[in-house]
RNA sequence: GGAGAGGUGGCCGAGUGGUCGAAGGCGCUCGCCUGCUAAGCGAGUAGGGGGUUCACAGCCCCCUCGAGGGUUCAAAUCCCUCCCUCUCCGCCA
């Protein structure tokens, strides 16, 4: 949710918003609907004031005086009940839309509508060159025994995959590299429940706008998050936090659930893009002038992780049209995938200002002794299949051998994964 | 799955129809005192919305004691529905 004070008093604002992330709303009929459920609000507590004041001399009077006051009283009490009513009317028609309005856009967002007009900002490290030609990743993993998605299918259907041998350990190597260097950043580790309730996922922004995206479980009321983000952010919902407590860090390892909802016939190799996939995220909450720095911060972070896995990338700014409801900038980190000679997404990180604040209700007690909403910020740190296989892809041999990145070798005991004999 | 208890301010915790947005405590802020620290004394301190306004200053109004509905002139207090938390038993990684 965005701050209302926009919509009455700069609604331009709001109009070039939305206009660059390519979205058609009528905000001038959003600003009358909001006006005019602040005034039929506002008659009603005026009845609503005199009613109490009468009820008040009521508990004094006595005789023919007290029934004339109760009878007047009771009139207004009606009069009360009709105009709350409009009112509520009317609210409910504004929230409608008023909760499906994305985050504003932040200036320096790039500008456009999808990811053709993502901003590249930087590159780093050179794409791999092969005296042969490269195996995709689902190759490799059947080559090398450590992906299977053929028996994944036949267990759970498409878009899964099973993590096999050394990729299964390669995914507990990759969780603690990513997370010994987030603690060391200062983080807080966190293991988060998967399953939310639904108010969590309205309050990061996911509902309504993503609902088809999200598995339900009906039964208990309850979700599947996508990512760990909606449950560290619900994490603080309803506080109001101690202003020198920010910023708070955490990094979340979990499970990630997606139903990929029409996305037929895109990314059907391998296990590029899956229903269920592990990650370690990020996520900061901060005082609202720190927000921009932190979110440079997340970023390089991310490139740090990504460089010591020696990895090929470069850093986009993901176009305003392209964004999430709940982020007002984005930046991507894309690595190089030598099977489609081009940069995909490995990481991700945003900073959704007080979007998701203001819709989970975290404050911090100001300086001034009124309350202020935090900031938020989410990034992933290591995505963990899609790691693995930009690993299989960029360090491969041509025996189909891979080379484990220098980093990850403590943490594994091998340096190689080598085909079967 | 069975049985029971309970949801009140930043936190703990009183409060069964009007004088309660709410005792008391903790915490916090300011001041005083104590030659440091601790203790002590005094005052202040819920959140949200709206009106007025140049104003995030004042002043005024409304809402909120888990949520929603109801009874009543009047509800934290009475009634109904739902949600949530905890305890014991059962099951269980």
């Amino acid at each position: 949710m965005i701050d209302l004070a926009i919509l009455r008093d700069n609604p331009e604002i709001l109009e070039k918003s939305l206009a660059r992330r390519g979205l058609t709303v009528d905000v001038a009929r959003l600003a009358d609907l909001d006006r005019r459920v602040r005034e039929t609000r506002h008659r009603a507590e005026q009845v609503r004031a005199r009613q109490k004041e009468l009820g008040k001399r009521i508990a004094r009077l006595q005789g023919t005086e007290k029934q004339e006051a109760i009878a007047e009283a009771s009139a207004l009490a009606e009069e009360f009940k009709r105009l709350s009513a409009e009112a509520d009317q009317l609210e409910t028609e504004f929230q409608e839309i008023w909760v499906t309005i994305p985050n504003l856009v932040d200036d320096t967002a790039a500008d456009g509508f999808t990811e053709a007009d993502n901003q590249e900002i930087k590159r780093v490290g050179d794409p791999p060159r092969f005296d042969f030609e490269p195996r995709d990743h689902a190759e490799l993993g059947t080559l090398l025994d450590v992906i299977d998605t053929d028996r994944a299918a036949k267990v759970s259907g498409s878009r899964f995959g099973y993590l096999k041998g050394k990729a299964a350990l390669l995914e507990f190597a990759l969780v603690r590299f990513a997370m010994d260097r987030l603690v060391e950043a200062g983080f807080t580790p966190m293991v988060p429940p998967v399953l939310v309730r639904e108010f969590a996922l309205f309050g990061t922004g996911f509902f309504p706008g993503d609902r088809e995206q999200v598995y339900e479980v009906p039964a208990d009321g309850l979700f599947l998050v996508g990512t760990s983000e909606v449950s560290l952010a619900a994490y603080h919902a309803e506080e109001i936090l101690p202003e020198e407590v920010l910023p708070i860090r955490y990094a979340g390892f979990s499970t990630c659930f997606r139903r990929e909802a029409g996305t037929y016939g895109r990314d059907t190799t391998g296990i590029f893009r899956v229903h269920q996939f592990d990650k370690v995220e990020m996520f900061a909450f901060t005082h609202p002038d720190a927000s921009r720095d932190e979110h440079e911060r997340l970023l390089s972070i991310e490139e740090d992780l990504v460089q010591t896995l020696e990895l090929p990338y470069r850093v986009v700014n993901v176009a305003a049209g392209d964004l999430g409801a709940s982020a007002a900038k984005k930046y991507d980190i894309e690595v190089w995938f030598p099977s489609q000679e081009t940069y995909r997404e490995l990481t991700s990180c945003s900073n959704t200002t007080d979007f998701q604040a203001r819709r989970l209700r975290i404050r911090f007690r100001a300086g001034h002794g009124g309350t202020e909403l935090v900031h938020t910020l989410n990034g992933t740190a290591i995505a963990v299949g899609r790691t693995i296989i930009a690993i299989l892809e960029n360090h491969q041999r041509a025996d189909g051998s891979v080379r484990i990145p220098e980093a990850l070798v403590p943490y594994l005991g091998f340096d190689l994964i080598e085909p079967p004999r």
